[in-house]
DNA sequence: TAATCTGTTTATCGAATGATAAAGGAGGTC
DNA sequence: GACCTCCTTTATCATTCGATAAACAGATTA
């Protein structure tokens, strides 16, 4: 009978703890991702090339080891530069959009991160909620005030509705790159980087302009409010 | 002890069997939304007010009641007006895309259909594929026709990635609604319909734009071309 | 080489799962 | 009112689940 490698680093038993651990949070989170929470700790270690009690050697209980599967997958992932990039006026606006959409998409368009995330808000977590109330007040708000200024409005008030809501459009469409590709198995394009910039550049041209018009026939017409 | 009436049509037992079949079937459509296909058939008799065994009169497996899950939440809910209306060039553009995603939004933006789609999607169903192929064939190449021809360009010609992928943008945003509603436990602006032609406007001002920048480039500087 | 430590496996438990068989019981028919 | 039809329940099975306890085995130390 030959050796039947079941994981790439083939079949040393007995590792050190820590290298172990590792192991079994990176299988865990392809394997989590691939199949849902529900899926059985003993196909995972299968898949690891190990017993599945050994798995509560390493964590007390199945719901540990999701905790550290989302630890890694979304803990730290949040570049700081992006927003002191995304607030440098020596660069133009949609240069400097499109530079921050190719980051960001970079760390978010991956089978783990979008499948995770999928499954997360399924299941009822509120890491889903709170993640995006993070998100839209570390970027969109920046974003919105960014576009502002070049549109050459007051940047001081506080952020619209509707500005915000375009904004959500155009992180979703990003977003929804993800989901065609890892949750539905569609294609998408091959060229990301051209796609932003397309994105970005189509958003750039008509949210200000929607938003102006909203503006516009504030007090006039048919004036909207908010419930 | 007081009658406690699981179902809203209280405790008459022994229905006619399609009457008793529906429930179990409108049941099953809230039951598995909310906790994916691997909710327990027990729990959902629970639901129901009746035990166990009786689903297995009715349908002879539960991958068979799902089945009809999903023919009973996404059949026949595609209205061949649409396309008509989104061709009736008597009416302004805008106003057909807004018109079209008001009664769209409609059919898919409710809770069942949401999260049973992407719960299709993560079990690896190609169900997702097949009506987002649908879809695209259905109404986004209409609509990029109607586009074009708004602008003055040629409309015959085979649509371009990038023509379908600022409408897949568009579409995503507005289902991404339902995701944030449905699956994320977000709010979402309370006028939908004052949304949507937020939407509809910020698109076509920005996507022919950007198309046409795209155009106006081509054979110029940066050529992108796709592999 | 014997003893000890500890990483790993084997064996197993109680609960929950989808599914089946048989008994019960409500309502109509003669 | 006895009988029959068939909708519904009770009882149960084999499997799979997360989790635990005990035995095994490789490595280090004396």
């Amino acid at each position: 009978m030959s050796r039947i490698p079941t994981v790439k680093t083939a079949d040393k038993r007995r590792l050190e703890p820590k290298e172990r651990e590792l192991e079994i949070v990176r299988g865990a989170v392809a394997f989590f991702a691939e199949f849902g929470f529900d899926g059985s700790t003993r196909e995972l270690a299968a898949r690891l090339g190990i017993t599945q009690p050994l798995l509560y050697r390493y964590f007390p209980s199945k719901e540990a080891l999701l905790d550290r599967v989302y630890e890694e997958v979304y803990v730290n992932r949040w570049n700081k530069e992006w927003e002191t990039q995304l607030r440098d006026r020596a660069v133009p606006l949609e240069d400097r959009l499109v530079r921050f959409y190719r980051g960001y998409a970079k760390v978010i368009l991956n089978y783990e991160w979008v499948r995770l995330f999928m499954f997360a808000g399924l299941k009822g977590l509120d890491f889903n909620a709170r993640y995006l109330a993070f998100l839209r007040s570390s970027a969109f708000d920046l974003i919105a005030r960014e576009i502002r200024l070049e549109h050459g409005m007051p940047t001081d008030g506080p952020i619209l509705n509707e500005e915000a809501e375009l904004i959500w459009g155009l992180h979703a469409a990003i977003f929804y790159l993800g989901v065609r590709q890892f949750i539905y198995g569609m294609p998408v394009p091959d060229d990301l980087d051209a796609d932003l910039a397309l994105r970005v550049r189509a958003f750039l041209r008509g949210m200000p302009a929607a938003v102006g018009d909203l503006i516009h026939q504030e007090g006039a017409g048919q004036a909207r409010r908010a419930g």
